[in-house]
Parts: C-alpha cells; sequence; structure tokens
DNA sequence: ATTATATCGATAAAGATATACCGATATGCT
DNA sequence: AGCATATCGGTATATCTTTATCGATATAAT
C-alpha cells in the first residue's frame, strides 16, 4: 500500500477492481494478469496496470498480481476496513431502500439510523434498524459521532436538512436531491444526480439512431 | 443550439445548469450572467461560459443570457423534450422506488412499468404502474419499442437480466447492480455504482481527519 | 460624448488523464 | 541452456479538460 494524492478517476475505478476480484470463483487462479482484468472490464491494460501500480506494486512479469494480497491492498488504501457509519434524512422510498440495503457493508459502510421530518414514519423497520424524528438528529449525530449523511429528501428541504447536517457536525454529504447544495468549504458533497446519468444514456441513444439512420 | 461532440464531462455538467435555472423564481430577472451561475454552482465562470457556448451562443456582453432561452436550447441539446420510455427490471425497493419516482419525466423519461422473476409481485402499484413477470419482459419490450432499461437486481441475475434486455431491442441500461456488464458493444451501460460513489466520501473524510490531527 | 464597468467569446497556457512504447524479468518450450 | 513469450513498471507522448488572459461590446454614469 502507497497511496499518496490518489486522482479522482483513479479513485473512481479502484472499487471497480475489487469488486471484479472480489467476485472470482474460490476455484479460479491464485494469480491474475492487468491483461485479463482489463479485458474483463472493458478498460484498457496500461490503465489497469497503471492504476494498480498506484495502489501497490506486487505485480510480476509474466504472473501477474495476487488476487489475494490486491483484495487486501485495495481495501486498505479504499479505506473499506475501518467501518463508516452513516445517517440518512429522509424516509421515503428512496431513504427506506437505502437503509435496508445491506451491500453498503462490503464498502465499510454502517447505515445506522433514518430521519424525517414526518413524526408518524418513526419506528422500526423490518430490518431493525431506527426511524427517528428530524428533531432528533443533531442530538444522535453527536451522541454518535457521524460523520456522513445521506440526503434523501424532495429538492425543496434538501438544503435546510444540509444545514442541519453541517450544524450537527457531519463533514460528508451524499446528496439525492437533485439541487446544488451550499456547504462551507471543507465540506464535502458528492452530487448523485439522475439528471446527469440519464443524459449519458439518452445522448448515446440519440448518436445510435442517428447512425441507424444514415 | 449546435450540439456536436459534447465532452462527457460537459455533457455532466449541463443537468445541472437546466436543473438550476428551473429552479429560478418567475421573478427573478429575464437575464443571467454565467458569473452569477458560476458562483452559485460553485463553478468557475470561465467554464459556466464555455459549457454554454458549446450549446448556443446567445450571451450577450453586459447582460448575460436570456433564462428562457437558455433553458429551451438546453432541454434541446439534452433531448428532454422527447420522452424516453424506460422500463425496470427488479421490483425490490430500489426498483418501486425507481418506478414512483415523479421526476424523471422532468429530464424527458418515463418509467413505464417494472419486471420481476418473482411472479407474486405482479400487479398494480400505488401510483398505478404495472409490474410484470420477467418472462415477458421481450413481447413487452418489442411492442412498446423501448430501448432504455434499468438494472435494480442483485448483482448474480444482473448479467442475465443484462443479456435478456438486449435481446429484446435495448440499447442503453442504466445498472444498479454492484457488477460489470458484458455487452455487445453498441450497447452503453452506465454504472450507478455505490461503491464509487462512498469511496471519494470516505477519502474526502480520512483526509479531514488526518488534517484536524496536525 | 466620453469613460468606466460587467460581461461576452476566443485563444493560449496549464493541468490532468489516458495511451503508447520500451527495457526488464519470470516462465515455459525446444 | 538458450530462445520465445507474457507481463510488469517506468518514461514519453498524446489527448482531454480546466483555467487564465485578452480584445470586443453593451449598458450605465459622469
Amino acid at each position: 500500500m502507497k497511496q499518496n494524492s490518489l486522482s479522482k478517476a483513479v479513485l473512481e475505478r479502484l472499487p471497480v477492481y475489487l469488486q471484479y476480484l472480489r467476485s472470482l470463483p474460490a476455484n479460479a487462479p491464485e494469480n491474475i494478469s492487468a491483461t485479463t482484468i482489463a479485458n474483463e472490464l472493458g478498460l484498457g491494460e496500461v490503465q489497469v496496470r497503471k492504476d494498480l501500480a498506484s495502489v501497490c506494486n506486487l505485480g510480476r512479469p509474466r504472473i501477474g498480481y495476487m488476487v489475494s494480497c490486491l483484495i487486501n491492498e485495495l481495501e486498505a488504501v479504499l479505506g473499506y476496513n475501518k467501518i463508516n457509519d452513516t445517517i440518512i434524512v429522509g424516509a421515503g422510498k428512496l431513504g427506506k431502500a437505502l437503509l435496508a440495503y445491506e451491500g453498503f457493508k462490503n464498502y465499510g459502510f454502517n447505515m445506522v439510523s433514518a430521519f424525517d421530518i414526518d413524526e408518524s414514519k418513526t419506528g422500526l423497520t423490518e430490518t431493525g434498524k431506527n426511524i427517528y424524528p428530524l428533531s432528533e438528529l443533531k442530538k444522535r449525530c453527536k451522541e454518535m459521532q457521524i460523520k456522513i449523511g445521506v440526503i434523501a429528501v424532495p429538492a425543496e428541504q434538501a438544503q435546510s436538512v444540509c444545514d442541519l447536517m453541517v450544524e450537527s457536525g457531519i463533514l460528508a454529504i451524499w446528496n439525492f436531491a437533485p439541487i446544488h447544495l451550499n456547504v462551507p468549504k471543507n465540506i464535502l458533497v458528492h452530487n448523485e444526480n439522475m439528471a446527469t446519468s440519464l443524459v449519458l444514456l439518452s445522448s448515446h441513444l440519440t448518436e445510435q439512431l442517428n447512425e441507424r439512420q444514415s
């Protein structure tokens, strides 16, 4: 593990490698080459090698990388070993889906509980997690030292929820509301922008259909 | 509107501008400057100007851009006027949330119906949309000429669902399963990778906490 | 009318990211 | 043993993206 200042682009691909490596069957060969990974994931082999080199140098010519070591290194660099407790504000369909999703623990995240302004939603979910009134957010975040929050409320309420989160000591926000949030500069906002995702699909589609016509 | 080969980076920011412009109150000034947009969205003003220039050249010095025109141009370039009918495979929490979400129509998308291998889920949702057995996917896609599909099933089933979609004539796939999909090269897969999003949050957090210590 | 200012679009420079190339090395084959 | 081959890591090059700079222009103020 050597990690120093990984670029955003690399940081976004590393989890993909990790996911792929974890998905390999138990009886797969002990070692894997960058070439193989590249083919499987549809990337360039040089890029894979460069990305992996930014994490560790344990590839051997003609042999490749030892899968188990690579997984360990990636987990270490990505911080998947330390558990990050996270809360969700908004217990609608999306909020509940995120709260219930088991897969986050594979990434070192633990969705602790959700908060909603509608107090009738208060209580335990099917999966045994608590939904609390929004009024308790600050108190509970401080208590549990929560540093990560998810915003799953409609756009109109997103900024005020965001402000409340910042006040509660949250440092990183995963925002699902389709709106730009204003935050102090030490707070990170990552926008999960559906519009952005959809545009990529739609513009690909337009290209495809145009090509067929011409 | 001039659109020719917009870069991915630009394509990802355009919806953000559109979203922001639409959110302006009705009594806001008729024109807006790149400087203002940049400040509101936390971007560089030159970047905003360049991005907008890639769509149209209707900014006037000292005046700025006419909001309504800009919205029209952006909608045209992004293809938000043609409605893209879309189906979802997987009617679990996530699938249902996506099916119910009203906001997609703002982006020119219409979530038509969902499909699930579990036939007990078949029927109408609260919002009046149909859930069908997966076995009907191909027939219904062909009938309705669906070109876009959403994968909201567990990783293990994602590849087979994907194959089925391709067979059904779908050209663009929005994949929520944490796995790389193999597809023919004319099919676009956009991965909504939670791991990737989370990594960015988590690595920011690590940096923040390290800074405080030193 | 002249000057000051905000803002534009275009071009140039800088920075980030991806690709190509090459020498080194570990294995398998003759 | 010696050669062919797959694969690595590093350096160099090319491409893509962002940021800086500048002359032009439309309005407002003097």
